[in-house]
DNA sequence: GGGCCAACGTTGGTTCGGCCAACAATACAG
DNA sequence: CTGTATTGTTGGCCGAACCAACGTTGGCCC
């Protein structure tokens, strides 16, 4: 009777972010840090504004991560000379190293949340949870171009 | 490279947490207070730390949540003439009505959350998802029998 | 060119969930 | 009787996720 879905997801993503975090902790990290570090290198150097949407970080709080990144020199902060507006942040070389590191960390994370499960079924997880994600991730059908 | 189990399950927790709170919030409750009246219903009256226990709410979070019940008659508080330590729960007629209210409004909300997925799909997702949290649930192996 | 709206970064807040430490009162085991 | 454990309570912390507002800047339309 209780065992509804939003309960056991909600359990689920509770353990994952307790191994998760404490995971990052060892490199002195927050998800945040890693989100951006990891859109970065995913992406390249992008506007916080554009960072913030791809990650889902608030325009406020990128301020804050990336004022702790650039603080590490693990990003750079620029003002972008075409939009006075943007500040364009980039990865560093220690950023690169440092991801990697997380990296690493994460997949054990990886690993030790879905220790209880065989391969076949990490598969079938990962597919419902990717089909329910992005159901409910743009209520807006369609997205606006995203310029750049 | 980025579709991570654990940033997945938290997505889908997020978009699960969105909807059952603004499910809930049309009969201003959180989620702490329906979890706290759907324990009561099931086990019975019970002292705070219990419920704390078969919850997962901390101690000092379920006064906050009691006192809230409490103040809407929802629940009654009362001191255990066996352990005079204790304070027995006990959920009253108006928190019945409400709990049947909220067990309708939550349903609501897990259909909305798991439509993009079909019963079969639904059920394997509940199964991968309760193999993964009573894994990690509780590391402790055996646990005291609980007395009560 | 002038005016208007949108986007950007930033500051400063709020809320909620999940914790932890300490304390007095009480229970219990030795 | 003495120490240890449990209980309720207070008061705090932190991270994640938000929101409102403001000044700056761009882009657009007339």
């Amino acid at each position: 009777m209780r065992a509804l879905p939003s309960r056991l997801t909600n359990a689920a993503a509770l353990a994952a972010n307790r191994i998760v975090d404490q995971a990052f902790a060892q490199a002195q990290v927050r998800r945040y840090h890693y989100a951006l570090l990891a859109a970065l290198e995913e992406y390249g150097p992008a506007s916080q504004a554009a960072l913030g949407r791809r990650t889902g970080i608030d325009r406020s709080d990128m301020v804050a991560t990336v004022n702790d990144l650039a603080g590490r020199a693990l990003v750079e902060r620029a003002p972008d000379p075409d939009d006075r507006r943007r500040n364009i942040v980039t990865i560093t070389a220690e950023g690169r190293r440092r991801l990697a590191e997380l990296d690493r960390l994460l997949a054990g994370a990886q690993d030790e949340f879905l220790a209880p499960l065989p391969p076949a079924d990490r598969e079938r997880l990962v597919d419902l949870l990717t089909r329910l994600a992005e159901h409910h991730a743009a209520p807006s059908g369609g997205r606006p171009p995203e310029p750049g």
